[in-house]
DNA sequence: GCTTTATGTGACCTGGTGGTCACAATTAGA
DNA sequence: TCTAATTGTGACCACCAGGTCACATAAAGC
């Protein structure tokens, strides 16, 4: 947690050193990131900056949280009727949340693609390794859910899907970014379309519907 | 490429710098990696390595050259009939393949998997970028000709697909170890034959075979 | 044996990192 | 207004990175 010095600064200044570490771990992985570029960017000391954090895991930390409400608030109204659902119109209403999250905030976006990343280093396991863990637990409740409701075959690995289905979900945003558009479209909700049945169908020709 | 005086040395020291540089890129990322490690490993001088080796960059490269070719070398035989197989069947090898060599070759799959999460950094752009477009080329190129010989169904975005199943390809590795075992055996034939059955059916309960 | 060429070596360089600290400036309280 | 507490500051620390270089050692040619 931020030091109370912090949390007295004015609210531009506050904001303004937010958002440019924001920037910064958009731009660099946690281990890559610079308190120097950090407090050069943002006009303070780099002693002031250590009144206000008790050190990089903290700013990391501090940002990590902000983003991770921010991104509740903004996905929980879009994700609706969770267990009225069809599991896989349910996944297609993730996945256009998901992504349309990204396209509104791609620094936190590029955060989480970074952490994702950075597997196997310590902030990871502090931090990620639960949230990913837990990925993997809510599509795997999912599936079994899904399993016993008739609408997902029963002779799956479901831990396997389950990570590829947080792979693939975590991978999406890079895709779209890279080789579609970098805003949210028609083209965009077509794809998830296309993915989604995918998904539920696989790509065999022979049974199509 | 190394100096001559890297390959004018003793096959045994120049085996041991190759193994601590190899092990030192499986533990860390290319940017992490740390000349002073390996040259402490390996008992030589600091002075010595750059008698060797042109820079960082160089002896990266020497690495990932010997781990191309062996690479290659080790699946060609394990794929065969390309042009015959059915397009799943086909999958199946190629994924079986590369798995049997990750589980072989632990350190190389770490190199690799290092690479593909390094990327949109210098060393990514001058020597993966080639072959992960590479991969998405082949996997496309797979896939147009499956769509052709009607194995696929022709109404899926083929780029996406092909994108997926690259990455996929790329993590199965990494979810294995960390997830099933880390041998190759039995439970992991199945569990590839289960991933196969999904990319080709899907996970729909309504019209399994 | 002597000279020249090829190797081996580690102190040293520059430049970066995260983090500290004695001190200056400001603000708050009385 | 004087004092005490809070906040701002940048030189500085220890450490590590990749890379260099003058010099020591060894091998090869004659």
């Amino acid at each position: 947690m931020p030091k109370d010095t912090f949390f007295n600064l004015p609210l531009d200044k506050r904001e303004l050193i937010t958002s440019v570490a924001v920037d910064e771990f958009a731009r660099h992985s946690y281990s890559h990131a610079s308190i120097n570029r950090i407090v050069g960017n943002s006009g303070i000391a780099k002693g002031s900056f250590y009144q206000y954090f008790e050190d990089k895991q903290d700013l990391f930390f501090y940002i990590l949280q902000k983003m991770a409400a921010e991104k509740i608030t903004y996905l929980t109204p879009l994700i609706q009727n969770v267990s009225e659902l069809d599991f896989f119109e349910l996944l297609r209403q993730i996945h256009k949340a998901a992504l349309k999250f990204a396209m509104e905030y791609p620094q936190y976006a590029a955060i989480g693609s970074h952490l994702l990343k950075d597997r196997e280093s310590k902030i990871y396991r502090e931090t990620i390794s639960t949230n990913f863990s837990g990925g993997m637990e809510f599509y795997r409740a999912l599936l079994e859910d899904a399993i016993k409701r008739g609408q997902v075959r029963q002779d799956i690995d479901v831990q396997m899907l389950a990570y590829f289905i947080t792979l693939i979900n975590n991978s999406m945003v890079e895709y779209y970014t890279e080789y579609v558009s970098d805003q949210f479209d028609e083209t965009m909700l077509a794809s998830i379309d296309q993915f989604i049945n995918f998904i539920e169908h696989g790509l065999s020709a022979s049974k199509t519907d």
